[in-house]
Formats: structure tokens, C-alpha cells, sequence
DNA sequence: CCCTTATCTGAACAATGTACAGATAATAGC
DNA sequence: GCTATTATCTGTACATTGTTCAGATAAGGG
């Protein structure tokens, strides 16, 4: 067995992870316009031509982080949705506004990550990717549509409209206030304007 | 007088404008990422450090196109607008609906530009400018939405959330759309949603 | 122990953003 | 009409970037 330390000096080990790993904290901090894949090398302590041999340019890269962050957006709604427990309509309710609210609230704290996300780089690697429909966020989406629908807490003329109507609000508002096209405190109306519309009973 | 002709060997004339316009047409077809002070300077014929005379940096330049394209979609805006004649209910709801479809139809057309304008680039640009509220695009709403309460089409309810929920949704289909995570036969059915979800009669 | 293969280095190239000294043309004052 | 001033643009230069490719280095199987 050979320790990460022993061959950290020409073997990396676990170099592509560590592309990614480090292209993230750069993204994260620079925004996408001013990550150099240079950078990203010499952070790792590697030689620039060393990412080649795992993404084939700086796109490839951007766009496997940008697949990654979709991984851990769902993840951290995830987290915040196994916080909330029991079936009635006031738990049914929670979740669905925790959905909207973990995927602003990752927005505004990555704000740079989240660009990436919604960028070119990300779209021929969505489109090898299964279709968004499948995606762990719109099916989370589903069911707390669902779990709505079957406690009589939504309108039923209004579910069929339920996912594309509150991914498109939601994802609007982030977008617009990340932009900073609309201010932050007026994210939580929106959440309440699209409730009242779907015909949410508190 | 002089003519364009005469002075066009050292001095422009107007580079500044040629300098957005000829911006405009590479980002078009390059995106964003790919737009070059040089290719720029080139495509004018005059050297690149003449653009420094005009705009501090690159980014610079980009926030400034970016300004002058949210005059543009205004201007896409009020000419369908303008198409429009009557005051009834069914005219106040076409002038509604034209104005998420013209949004819409705008960003499609100019993927490209579409994604500058709501960009980081146009961060400081905004934020020396008026408030959002003022801009037209969103003066013309309010009055749509003005208009629909005034002919009793919309639910009174729902009248306070018009315009954030309305640019909301309108904004996040189409950058859903355009970031390819959403397929653009969807636009209408999400413009149907907010129409009902706003209690606008037919 | 050698030899194949995966992994990384080093040097090189063209293109980019940007700075700055100087050239050129327009313009104002006489 | 001549000259001095000013705005406008050029030319050169530098550091940094993405990317390529030949060769060095290490790992692991025979």
C-alpha cells in the first residue's frame, strides 16, 4: 500500500478529482470568466499540461464541475428536507417552500458556482446527461407536488402546471436577484405569490 | 464638412459606437467567453490600444453593450406593443401576454446576448443606473398589469405580486430554456400557468 | 528484474488584455 | 493661412492564457 504522501511528487494519485476539487474553490472565489486551468495546476502543485490528460480542454473541466454542482445542490435540499417530518398538509407545505428556499439560498451563497451551473459549459454535458426530468431536483419537486396534491393542499387545476410553474419562478427570482437585477428581501413574496397562486391552503 | 470617407484613414469618426456595434455582432455569434478586444479592434481596422480611449478594460465595454441591449429588447417590446389597438379585456390580456412572449422570443433569437445581459458584466452597469423599477421593460409591465385590473381580468388578490412574480417566471423559462435544461415547447404551457395562477379571465 | 503502460514535465506557439511612449490629425487662436 | 494645442490613434512591449507534443518518470505485470 502506498500512502497519498509517498507519491505526491510526480504521481499525484487522484489527479482529476483535484481538478475539479481546486477548479471549484478558484471558480468560487474569481467567478468563471477568470479561472485559468494554469491556476488551477499550479494550486495542485502540477504542471499546466497535466489536466490534459483528464479533460480534453478548460471547457470539459468547467463543464464536469458544473455537472458536480448540480450533485450538490440536490444534495444539500436533500439535507434540509430530511429535517422535516410528518405527512399533513403544514409538513407537505414546509417542503415544498424548503425546495424553493435551499435552491435560493445555495444561490446567493455561490453565487459564482451557480452562474457556472446555468452557463454554456454546462450544456453538452446536460445533454449527454439524462434528461432534467430525471434530474434528483425536479423529482424531489415531483413528489413534494405530489404529497400536496394527495393531502388536498393544492389547487388541482393547478398541478399539472405544478413543477415547470415553481422551477421557472424560482429559478427566476435566484437568477434575477444573483444578477442583481431585484434585491434579496424580495425573494420570500415570490414564494408566497407562487403558493397563493397554485392555490396552497395554509 | 468632412465626410466619414475623408477621415476614415486615422481618425474613426465614431468608434465608440462602432466599437458596441462591432461588440454586438461577435458576441452574437461568439458568446460572451469568446468576445476579444483585438478581433474587435481588428474587424473596425484600428489598433487595440484605441479602444482604452473609450472604455477603461474589456469588461467595460461588455457592460456597456449590455446597457444598450436591454434598451433593444425595450424597444422589440413596445413595437409589438404597438400593434395592439382596443382597451378590453381581451386586448389587455394580448398586451400581457405579448410582452412574457416578446421576452421570450428576444432570448431565443440572441441566446448570446441574452446571457451578457444578465451576466456579471452588467453588475456595475446596473447599479450606477436607475433602480430596476424604472427601467421600461418594467414600467411597460406594470401598466399591462394596471390595464388587467382596471378591466376587472385579474384576480385583485393576486394584483400586488404581479410584476415579481410575472418577471419571475418569465425570466426563469427563459433562462432555463436557453441554458438547455428545458425544452422551448414548454414557454407556452408556463405562460398558460402564470396567466391562470394570476386569475386572468378569458 | 525488465518492459510495458499510465502519468506527468518542459519547452514552445499563437492569442489575449493591457500599459505607455510617440505619431498623426483636427481644431482653436491669431 | 499659419501655428500651437488637444484629441485620437499607432506601435511596441509584457505578462498571462489555452493548447500541443516530444520526452522524462514512475507503477505494475510478466
Amino acid at each position: 500500500m502506498t500512502t497519498a504522501k509517498a507519491r505526491a511528487q510526480y504521481h499525484h494519485g487522484d489527479l482529476e478529482s483535484a481538478l475539479i476539487l481546486t477548479a471549484r474553490k478558484l471558480t468560487k472565489r474569481n467567478g468563471v470568466e477568470h479561472l485559468s486551468l494554469r491556476q488551477v495546476a499550479q494550486e495542485i502543485g502540477v504542471s499546466p499540461s497535466a489536466a490534459y490528460h483528464y479533460f480534453p480542454d478548460r471547457d470539459s473541466l468547467l463543464g464536469a464541475l458544473g455537472f458536480s454542482l448540480f450533485e450538490e445542490l440536490a444534495d444539500y435540499q436533500e439535507r434540509e428536507l430530511a429535517k422535516i417530518s410528518g405527512s399533513g398538509i403544514k409538513a407537505a407545505r414546509e417542503r415544498f417552500r424548503t425546495l424553493g428556499r435551499t435552491y435560493f439560498e445555495w444561490a446567493v451563497r455561490e453565487p459564482h458556482l451557480f452562474n457556472l451551473m446555468f452557463s454554456d459549459f454546462c450544456l453538452i454535458e446536460s445533454a449527454s446527461q439524462q434528461p432534467r426530468e430525471e434530474s434528483r431536483a425536479f423529482i424531489n419537486l415531483t413528489r413534494a407536488l405530489d404529497e400536496l396534491l394527495t393531502s388536498g393542499a393544492i389547487d388541482k387545476k393547478m398541478r399539472p402546471y405544478g413543477e415547470l410553474l415553481s422551477w421557472s419562478t424560482v429559478h427566476g427570482a435566484t437568477s434575477l436577484i444573483v444578477a442583481g437585477h431585484l434585491e434579496s428581501e424580495n425573494f420570500d413574496a415570490i414564494l408566497d405569490g407562487l403558493e397563493i397562486a397554485l392555490g396552497i391552503r395554509k
